[in-house]
DNA sequence: CTCGGTTTTGACCTTTACTGACATTATTAT
DNA sequence: ATAATAATGTCAGTAAAGGTCAAAACCGAG
């Protein structure tokens, strides 16, 4: 059958399609309350439903006057990003970053700029913390490498036609 | 959706924009009048958009014909910033950062799209981070994001060089 | 029936906005 | 001088959002 959380879904996808820009801003409460159920659930529905691998970016902001902004990305040209996002990312060496960074410029994702910047984050800054507090632990650097790419991947994707 | 907050905000950005000087003098007890709230919510205001972080600066006096004025800053060199940057190192916040970039994009030291690629490196990946290893040290986390925007902003002066 | 995955809920947390009482400072009239 | 008046500043408290996480409930395949 269908559960809450598919018509929500459902829901949700009409309201975007029938929006001009692709774009819509809910109130979390408000759609709560419309579905006679708990707030949570609808980040249920955003997390499961609503993120990047199904083409969709979520913006909110709290406090009063706070929203929730469903955005639909168109994702045809992105494809080989997003398939390598959804590979696992932890692995990502150091030089594995450069490879990936010029690969992105070559295939005009991004301008050779926004490469140097890349690299800046993902090499040099952390090459620095690295030498000067913990030679030991790579792991974790690693780790913090591979959150940020991961999270500047996804703002390439957004950016394709977010202006 | 739009809290007063914004409106207020986007009326004095507009003041400013269109004045020759980029500064304007206000009175904080009219301005409350016209936006019928309390005087202190302008304050809320000033010091939540209008803060140095986001290029403004604020004087005022009180009294009998008090006032307020608001000034933008002009920036012309990043050094300062770097400069700033080697002495603040562990002092930099995730707001901060977030006002910094955005006030570099609004001086057009880097384009819309640049900022939100450091603020996924320098905000959004680290959250992440933060939120899955060590709830606790915060402190480490404050050394890589100064340590990033710190090799981000040399990267853009350099770029001024090249190309 | 049982196991594993998916949904759903509820308790608790964080962020943001806004107000009002009270404090401070400057000007002006007496 | 002093008192009245007219400004702004501060801070703590309240309200109004959305976020997180773990546990319970549900559901389908074996």
């Amino acid at each position: 059958m269908f559960s809450l959380c598919d018509s929500i879904e459902k829901y949700l996808v009409k309201l975007i399609e029938s929006s001009p820009n692709s774009a819509i801003v809910i109130q979390r409460g408000r759609i709560a309350q419309e579905f006679d159920c708990a707030p949570s659930q609808i980040n249920y529905v955003l997390t499961t439903r609503f993120n990047v691998f199904r083409g969709f970016i979520v913006e909110s902001r709290r406090g009063g006057s706070g929203y929730v902004k469903i955005i639909r990305i168109p994702i045809d040209r992105l494809e080989p990003v997003v398939s390598y996002l959804e590979k696992a990312v932890s692995g990502i060496k150091e030089a594995d970053v450069e490879g990936i960074v010029n690969w992105l410029a070559r295939e005009g994702f991004i301008t050779n700029r926004e490469a140097r910047l890349m690299k800046a984050a993902m090499v040099t800054a952390l090459n620095n913390i690295q030498s000067s507090v913990n030679q030991q632990d790579h792991s974790q650097t690693h780790l913090i490498r591979s959150s940020i790419l991961k999270e500047m991947l996804m703002q390439v994707l957004r950016m394709d036609f977010l202006e």
